[in-house]
DNA sequence: GCTTCTAGTTTCATTATGTGAAACTTTGTT
DNA sequence: AACAAAGTTTCACATAATGAAACTAGAAGC
């Protein structure tokens, strides 16, 4: 539904989200069958954007799936427009100090949206894991953000959340929230409590501007058969300097307005 | 340039990807200055852009730079349509068993473009992350595919190459290429001799399906203070079991078709 | 302080593009 | 062979994109 009369490309656009939110290829009628459009005007969209290499198209199959123009441009997206390049160092020491999982997220549409991870072991850093998608509401680095949004945002914000009940500790409503938020801004950091999955339990850090606006955040994430949320509060600190870290970074970083241009050469 | 007058759709990507190609932020007078398109045009397809968060916008700086929604995208395309996921675990196995530098890479459009890597133990400092590109003539991953391309294919590709010389090994024309592709497919694996990066070396096999036509590729990247190619062969019978497995995978799995549908309500 | 220039934004008549019902073709089924 | 379902093409029509030009905001010059 929706897909106000914006123009084309946003047609366009949806469409792709949609092929790309099925999570597997898709056949053309079953897109048909949930699809604002007429057959042959979603005909057309596909055609377009096959044509484009924002689709795939398996003929044998006769499905379409998102395509690989995609990952070359998230590359760029990624790199220019994320946390992850600037957090990438802080993030490296603060993985190997603490042997820990770490996660970096930033808030996008009011979703969560994972820009990169640390595994315990594993120092790849891709995004594997990176352009995943989580719930705001109930997750430890959603959390962080939304409670240091000015209340305009926050409004917004809250408006987009599904409110779905994952485990008997999530948060299911706006009211109830606003006052966890609340002790998270006093307090400087989140938790997640076993609030999205049974056993996962972590601790966040918003990362802020100087002006106090969320950039993004942090969280160290593991589980309640090996730990406790009040062992991993003691985590806070180390967090805390690595957030700042970041966010000064990113403040300085903002962009030296270099003309380099040169790039994929030498 | 380009830019046949292809619809609306087609020529609002055209935009997105030149704004992705200059790797910063850039200002609207810049993007002007080297579009084909009226001021009025241009202006109305970033706002359309912005407006769908494919770009972002800095209202401080004036500039445009690659939108988040696509990191979102290019996770599912990722995801879906790469080899990356069915291939993960062989990486896995093989990096672990030879502590080398893993790449794995497809064909698109004419070049490189990596899906997934692992690091050495000792890790050489390279570029390549998963949506980054690079050149198919002059990287072990290219020419391995390149090398068992249809003929056809093989012909498209090669105008698509560059041809520039990144180094004096480089091979720099369609004629020469093809004999060392001869080679390569007669041997069943190739190397990269320092034709992109002095004293960076590898060898790469291309990941076959039974008919023969290539998936992507996989290789081993060193340095030549470390090792040689000639050293570094021995390595080929592991890389091929790799690849053969990987092949394998993707034919058998190439899905299931089950009729998982449900998703986004619940 | 006023003028001129440049970069960015809006307007609006014109034109090109997108739209979708319906006809058609291809593929699979009984 | 007849039928049905899925996919593709056509074409009169409506809508949306186009871009020259007018406008506005800021910066640089006088």
């Amino acid at each position: 539904m929706a897909a106000a009369g914006e123009g084309t490309v946003a047609k366009a656009l949806e469409v792709l989200d949609r092929v790309a939110g099925y999570g597997r290829p898709v056949k053309f009628s079953e897109l048909l069958d949930d699809s604002p459009y007429p057959k042959a005007t979603l005909y057309r969209f596909l055609q377009t954007l096959t044509g484009q290499r924002m689709l795939s198209y398996d003929p044998d199959r006769g499905t379409y799936a998102p395509g690989m123009r995609l990952v070359r441009l998230a590359h760029a997206a990624w790199q220019q427009s994320s946390l992850a390049p600037i957090a990438r160092p802080h993030l490296d020491t603060l993985s190997e100090r603490l042997g820990e999982t770490v996660h970096l997220a930033q808030l996008d549409n009011g979703q969560v949206l994972y820009v990169d991870k640390r595994n315990a072991r594993t120092p790849v850093q891709m995004y594997s894991q990176a352009g995943k998608v989580g719930p705001a509401y109930c997750t430890g680095v959603g959390k962080a953000m939304l409670a240091f949004l000015p209340e305009e945002q926050l409004a917004d914000a809250l408006e987009q959340q599904s409110w779905r009940r994952f485990t008997d500790k999530t948060f299911t409503d706006p009211a109830s929230l606003r006052g966890e938020l609340l002790r998270i801004r006093a307090r400087g950091h989140s938790f997640d409590d076993e609030e999205h999955e049974p056993g996962i339990i972590c601790i966040a850090l918003p990362i802020l501007t100087s002006s106090g606006r969320p950039l993004g955040a942090l969280s160290i994430t593991s589980t309640t058969s090996r730990t406790s949320l009040a062992e991993m509060e003691q985590l806070a600190p180390a967090l805390n300097e690595t957030a700042q870290a970041i966010g000064r970074d990113a403040e300085d970083w903002a962009f030296p307005e270099t003309q380099t241009r040169a790039f994929k050469g030498a």
